[in-house]
DNA sequence: CGCAAAATGATATATTGTATCAATCAGTGT
DNA sequence: ACACTGATTGATACAATATATCATTTTGCG
């Protein structure tokens, strides 16, 4: 992930704010349920944080390995299910990781848009999007979950580098 | 894929039928405009086509390896490839499968739904979806691809057959 | 035919994700 | 503080998914 997409800038902006204070509570939430929070999935949680962005299972391990050489792939895995279950983590399917979820406050159906030339991810939840995809399942007689819909595209940043070459399929041509 | 879902049944219905017709258009398009269609490439795609939903590379490998003991999981991979480049194949990112595209005639944003009791994958064109998709994009900066977007859910089958408990994550209780 | 480009076969390896089970830890009641 | 109980972890092995490399074969073409 971050590997393979060195343009992402780490930005401790107002929204990573934000979102610590946002941890600070789910992991109160968490402490008060019987749910137990844990040294390594505290360390998940906060390395998502830190990062700013998706990270794989195993750069999240690489990552905690340097504080604690106990953490292992099955340990992290396990983390974040966890912090899935509590709605605190999202897996974006496309490129097999993991981001901190950006309104964990309250559930949504949401949108997370994928840049494929950077990495970067937004999170969004469009009431459109959303109830378009309700119309069509109803249509076809499926009842959507919740699992934000990914739609995979390239931000303005990267056209503007010239990066993004034709967005969308080659045609067979 | 088919393993992990043994209800699905393979019909070869209309549906069939026309896919059909579609994949001989397909290979013979293929040959005329200078890409090869070859042994491998026609077997992926036959495949496919008799299954009738989605199979992981595996399982494709597999059932070639039964005609041809050559078959490896690089040709598998190199042929879904070949015909994703083409518009034949779409790859499902949540189920790790990839599935014949049902409206290869012309490129299209399309909507994938599927079942995950059940794994069923309906194959759509929606209008409704795909602009509130786009409206989406642009207000954010980001030219989305043509990627089928993904919508997972639980199909009207398998929700009368008492599968499918609450859709939808949990929410953090 | 003889060449060059495309594709394959064979093999190895990288990446991503689970299963198992004994040891440890966190919350609970005494 | 102490022991009890179930959740969680650590350690390890392994399964599943995907790509890299390169010599060989096939294909289209002059
Ligand atoms: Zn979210
Ligand atoms: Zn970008
Ligand atoms: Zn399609
Ligand atoms: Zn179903």
């Amino acid at each position: 992930m971050s590997g393979s997409h060195p343009m992402r800038k780490p930005t401790q902006g107002p929204k990573a704010q934000t979102q610590l204070r946002t941890l600070e509570r789910l992991e109160a939430a968490c402490r008060t349920r019987g749910r137990r929070l844990t040294r390594q999935r505290r360390a998940v949680l906060r390395a998502l944080l830190a990062e700013g962005g998706a990270l794989t299972a195993y750069e999240l391990h690489e990552r905690l390995r340097v504080a604690d050489g106990r953490s292992t792939p099955a340990g992290v895995y396990r983390a974040l299910e966890f912090w899935m279950t509590a709605g605190a983590v999202h897996r974006l399917e496309s490129t097999r990781s993991f981001i901190l979820c950006e309104h964990p406050e309250s559930p949504h159906p949401g949108q997370l848009l994928i840049c494929h030339e950077c990495g970067q991810v937004v999170e969004t939840e469009d009431k459109g999007v959303a109830a378009a995809a309700n119309r069509l399942g109803e249509r076809l007689g499926f009842v959507l979950d919740r699992h934000p819909v990914e739609l995979t595209g390239v931000c303005r940043p990267c056209r503007a580098q010239g990066r993004a070459a034709e967005p969308g399929r080659r045609p067979a041509t």
